[in-house]
DNA sequence: TATATCTCGGCTGAACCGATCGGCATTCGA
DNA sequence: TCGAATGCCGATCGGTTCAGCCGAGATATA
């Protein structure tokens, strides 16, 4: 399961992908269009602002704006920000590696070969698909 | 990130695996043999009991013995139930399905979409992998 | 200057995780 | 028949994370 945060980093993040191109969305904004509350959603577009992915304008007037143009942000991105490793098991983890404390030998790790092809397909989707992606495959009916 | 716990169901049922047919083993043997605690790993036995995994004697030369062969258990099935869903979201949850709070349709949600996929590859993976298949993969060095 | 907005640190209550404790029930060997 | 070894079970504990809130401060525009 993701967490609550990180489900609202991605769809603040789809609500500022679907505005009109250069416009900026207030966080008040996003907050009441997605029903995140305020507070919490100040937190969360801090944090993609720490890593670049949106920037913000303050005062009168001010705003989120993407950083990036949707189709380089890719939900894996977000979600390793949020939510830490995506991987099952800390040895399979790009970002965060640790040795499992009592696992001898990793190469005969059962446990690990299994999860090893588990992390291989979920980062095949997470790392590939763009927001641009996710909006266009929620507009277009899909047919797949 | 999969829970402790259920590295250490795993661990344990794969020492069960190996264990010659038939014979028996004791929580604390299995607990010296995988560095498991052994209080804790009593309550995953237990649990495993339960759902008809394993099964057990008690007293004097009591232990626990598989139920089912090891090609009939599935890395899934005990990940759901020590650690609950294997979906990242509850809206795509087989055994715990529940609409998100604030998502009008679930047909056109971008974030749903997207991790349809995840879990469906997720899925083709744990649910098709017994134990069976992680001792014989772990015993044969693994070529691919 | 006034005011709407973002910034940022700290805080809280609830839930969860990993683990431990102590007592009870059952079984078998002496 | 007794007692030691083993599994069964409920309670509890300390620490961590999660979700969210509060309030004071910085900053840009009208």
């Amino acid at each position: 399961m993701i967490s609550q945060k990180a489900k609202y980093a991605l769809r603040a993040l789809l609500a500022l992908c679907k505005a009109p191109p250069e416009a900026s969305l207030m966080i008040a904004e996003i907050s009441k269009s997605q029903a995140i509350p305020k507070k919490f959603l100040e937190q969360i577009l801090l944090e993609l602002k720490r890593a670049g992915i949106v920037m913000s304008r303050r005062g009168r007037l001010g705003g989120y704006v993407l950083l990036r143009p949707a189709d380089k942000i890719t939900f894996g991105e977000v979600l390793r920000l949020i939510d830490g490793p995506i991987a099952p098991l800390p040895c399979l983890s790009k970002i965060a590696y640790r040795r499992c404390a009592d696992c001898q030998d990793e190469a005969s790790c059962e446990i690990r070969h299994v999860f090893a092809g588990v992390v291989k397909a979920q980062r095949e989707v997470l790392d590939h698909t763009s927001f641009a992606d996710a909006v266009r495959a929620g507009r277009v009916p899909d047919l797949s």
